[in-house]
DNA sequence: TAACAGTCAATATT
DNA sequence: AATATTGACTGTTA
């Protein structure tokens, strides 16, 4: 473990070099007895000769600035022509779309679980080898020489003879023509969505009725409903971070590049400046986006949504107040469920 | 049991 | 072709 803990502090701060290491010739010992999970095809290489499962690392890493990580990480995929799919694949073992996702919008280590932390520890441990970038374009050598080879080996019978078409009907392992046997995706029309979304902002949790009828008005089944508000919700809070972030950097102050501890740049949380916003002077570089929105809250109304998008400091981009007032929906609804339990008495904001 | 967190994987966009 | 979006699924959590 001691020495596992040294290379994984590496990990931290410094993004710069890394010690050497030599090269273990292929891990054969793909031992199966890996604790609990790690079943993918992950060389994960580098450190030496492999000794903690990346669960472990995960479990000691120092915090990682997962902002600063995907932003070096899309760099260097880019300057060298390296895809997402590739590298998701073979160095994180997720797809392309997750990998997209993860890229453009990461969560602040804080809020990520063990499980969520992992693919940022890879990404990290990944910049720090100093043949990162060189594995990789072997790799997709090699990709590409196979390639060649199937398609080569594939069109021995058949010619050019409009080939796309044909060799997926017949060639590949499954059946073509299993007609819609598979559930079609559903896919919701931009106006179903705007309903949903104001919905969202009425009520970011409706109740089981309010889904049944929201199902039945447009038409959808009502496990669709459940699961756009799920993923909305969840939606919703990353993007929210993501634009603070973002925010922030255009502030270049004097201020600690590290991200404050725990603090504001979380609207989404319990865990959000409630308790101690105080004289309001605390938090010297408060949010650039001011959360101090619960200035708002005090006139006693909760239900009334809209008085509060239109009374609170929200930015004035339409669209970043759209989400900044429902996440203050949802706040509310947090708070008002946290309420009814226990002794609902005293409760001054 | 409801809400989440992570992902997948089919589609959409670029 | 590569990348982005997103409904649904799986495993947790409380």
């Amino acid at each position: 473990l001691s020495s596992a803990e040294e290379s994984v502090k590496s990990l931290g701060e410094t993004p710069s070099l890394q010690a050497p290491r030599a090269e273990q010739p292929q891990s054969s010992e793909r031992s199966e007895g890996s604790p609990p999970s790690t079943p993918l095809p992950l060389p994960l290489t580098s450190s030496s000769h492999s000794s903690l499962s990346i669960q472990e690392m995960v479990a000691m890493s120092p915090e990682l600035d997962t902002y600063g990580i995907t932003k070096k990480v899309k760099e260097v995929l880019t300057d060298n022509n390296l895809g997402q799919r590739l590298f998701g694949e073979s160095i994180l073992g997720l797809t392309q779309g997750s990998v997209s996702d993860l890229l453009a919008r990461p969560k602040p280590w804080h809020k990520l679980s063990l499980k969520g932390r992992e693919p940022f520890v890879r990404m990290q441990l990944w910049l720090s080898d100093p043949q990162n970038v060189e594995k990789l374009m072997d790799m997709k050598r090699m990709e590409k020489k196979a390639y060649m080879k199937r398609r080569h080996s594939s069109l021995s019978d058949c010619q050019p003879v409009d080939s796309g078409l044909q060799g997926v009907e017949f060639s590949r392992g499954g059946s073509p023509l299993h007609q819609q046997l598979k559930k079609p995706r559903v896919v919701l029309a931009p106006e179903e969505k705007e309903a949903l979304k104001r919905a969202y902002q009425e009520k970011p949790y409706p109740s089981p009725k309010t889904i049944e009828e929201l199902a039945s008005q447009l038409n959808l089944k009502t496990s669709t409903v459940i699961n756009w508000f799920h993923n909305y919700r969840s939606r919703i809070r990353r993007e929210l971070f993501l634009e603070e972030v973002q925010a922030a950097g255009l502030v270049e102050e004097g201020r600690l590049v590290k991200s404050a501890e725990g603090n504001c740049c979380d609207g989404a949380e319990s865990d959000c400046p409630i308790g101690k916003s105080g004289p309001g002077i605390n938090r010297s570089h408060a949010s650039p986006l001011g959360l101090g929105l619960f200035s708002c809250l005090s006139d006693s109304n909760p239900s009334a949504s809209s008085t509060i998008s239109n009374s609170a400091r929200l930015p004035r981009d339409s669209s970043l107040r759209k989400k900044k007032v429902a996440n203050l929906n949802n706040i509310i609804h947090r708070l008002e469920k946290a309420a009814s339990k226990e002794e609902p008495s005293e409760w001054e904001f």
